[in-house]
DNA sequence: CGATATCAAGGTATCGATATCATTTGCTGC
DNA sequence: GCAGCAAATGATATCGATACCTTGATATCG
């Protein structure tokens, strides 16, 4: 067991120079001799120095931390149970590490304690439906980035995939098959899901047709087959649906082939995430990937970018259109 | 905008009292008088004080830190892709930060960093086949708690779902079918894989009944699928499947079904962790639920219970066989 | 009624690292 | 040979909160 806690003063006293020398020395300062602080930082190596990260953000008056802010609670906005989040989490905490800050993983209701406050920045995910949270943190003041769709006047800047490419992608897609009566499921109070279904009817719009909107609050298999149930039930005519989950779209397959309609033939069928199982899903689904690794990198460069001082905008990820056989 | 940073001096000054008087008051303590202690907290409240966390870290010797430690390389070790490790982490986070500590969330790779090297305490996750990273942990000597199954000689304190009663409970349910020639699907190198085996093979060795082992590295459709084929193709008998996740599971009963092969009535098929779309699944599964949520808080009382001092120990989370279709 | 306990509050030192300004030493150039 | 400068290092103050010890005022007891 190493002695309980080596400070600064400690290794100066051993090294015989002072401590400001030591802090110089392991902060690679070219204000100290080379040889000087070569032969510091190995006795620090050797003796297991451990710098007080206390001490120095006090002194810097910095807390070298970023708070994320994940909505955990298990609710029909699914968008959190994903195991994308967890990933969009990995891409943040390397880039962050790498830059030296820390990641403090709270939820909403969590964010009032002190660390929190006290963070450098702050990035808010999942927060969906919930704007008005997300205002409440805009008023913290701090440097924050939030995932998810732009607003229309937001202080903060946003970053996120490109939902409104996606639904474009796919309406084009649609139109490429000769699709001329498409439907839209899923939650449009949802500013992501807005976005796709914004592309989606603009793009079908350029080519004259105007798709039909199925609101579901699930993102559940479930809540897919009800979609295609109540539109058969009102005796509507399509010919190709977006889903705005691959659960969903699943779910639709599954009541189409129960009603004996034929996918793709007879309807064309597009999730949205391109989880693992779309691929080996029977027939395989067609759906739009988003680059989730890709969305942490780029939320944790824009904090550090404003905790800089530097400019920094929002941003959107181009997503991709994956076609299989649905 | 508030002032920059309101310190307890400056509060002290308003209020017309010593500072110390001020940090007690807000920590309150007995020591002052209620009427002094409400009028400080009032006022720090209106000011909008918010207490400088380094300085009272520094302080008191602690960061009030706990790290957590997550395996996110999205390898062929699926535990940390899927959605219920960030369940985990919602039980973690609510607990801990109820007890006033902090969340700092970090990869392998990253746990070097200063920060991680401060915190009060540890939860390891998802360091499954890593017993080697676990142990390195182990040296840092502190609290430190991780998720899995409990090793032969660990030093440190495991919390885990029980996967020795999964794996028997399976067993039991396999026999009371009146399955004699069961197989068993999954990597046992993952020692909590080792434990749900474990349960499994005993369990039915109180029947006389031996298992066939296929091992399986990925936690795929299409490599349960793959087992399925192996399986015949190797002109094996067997009447029922235990797979270690769902999606294997799946990939088995379609497998099944490609070939012929009636489930529940020629093969029962079991998988693990209850997956959402496992109900939905046609026909739907029948799967091992393990209670997450409760594993993360139980994770973080056991942190916070060795950072205390208090005495905890290894435990185990009862799971629940929920029995459908298959 | 004096002595002791109890309560409320303050003075000062301290946690460990770093910024600022000062100092020492060695060297260049005229 | 000495002003002048750069390089290397040090002394001290400081960040903000809390522990320890004291002090003064009031209650309680024999």
């Amino acid at each position: 067991m190493p002695a309980a806690s080596l400070t600064m003063a400690d290794l100066a006293s051993v090294a015989g120079v002072s401590k400001i020398t030591v802090s110089r020395a392991l902060s690679d300062s070219p204000l100290v001799n080379r040889e000087t602080r070569e032969r510091i930082q190995a006795l620090a190596h050797e003796l297991g120095y451990k710098l007080n990260v206390s001490a120095r953000n006090l002194r810097l008056r910095r807390s070298y931390t970023v708070a994320v802010i994940v909505e955990m609670k298990p609710s029909h906005d699914r968008t959190m149970l994903d195991p994308y989040p967890l990933i969009l989490l990995g891409g943040i905490s390397q880039e962050l590490t790498a830059g030296g800050y820390s990641v403090l993983l709270t939820t909403r209701q969590g964010a009032t304690a002190a660390a929190v406050q006290a963070a450098d920045g702050l990035i808010l995910l999942g927060q969906g439906v919930r704007q008005d949270a997300v205002r409440r943190f805009d008023k913290l003041g701090l440097p924050m980035v939030v995932w998810g769709a732009p607003g229309e006047r937001d202080e903060h800047i946003v970053v996120g995939s490109d939902n409104r490419q996606g639904g474009s992608a796919v309406a084009e897609h649609f139109i490429r098959m000769g699709r001329r009566n498409p439907v839209f499921v899923g939650n449009p109070n949802h500013p992501e899901i807005f976005e796709r279904l914004n592309g989606f009817v603009d793009a079908l719009a350029a080519h004259g047709v105007k798709p039909l909107l199925i609101r579901r609050d699930e993102f559940t298999l479930a809540s897919g087959m009800d979609a295609i149930h109540s539109l058969v039930e009102r005796e509507v005519a399509f010919d190709a649906v977006f889903a705005c989950s691959d659960l969903l779209a699943m779910g639709a397959i599954r009541a189409l082939g129960e009603l004996g309609r034929s996918v793709p033939d007879d309807v064309s069928v597009v999730g949205y995430d391109d989880m693992p199982l779309a691929a080996s899903f029977l027939p395989p689904l067609s759906s739009v990937r988003q680059d989730w690794q890709e969305g942490g990198t780029l939320l944790a460069r824009k904090v550090l970018a404003l905790i800089g001082d530097e400019p920094a905008q929002s941003e959107m990820l181009p997503v991709e259109l994956v076609v299989r056989a649905t």
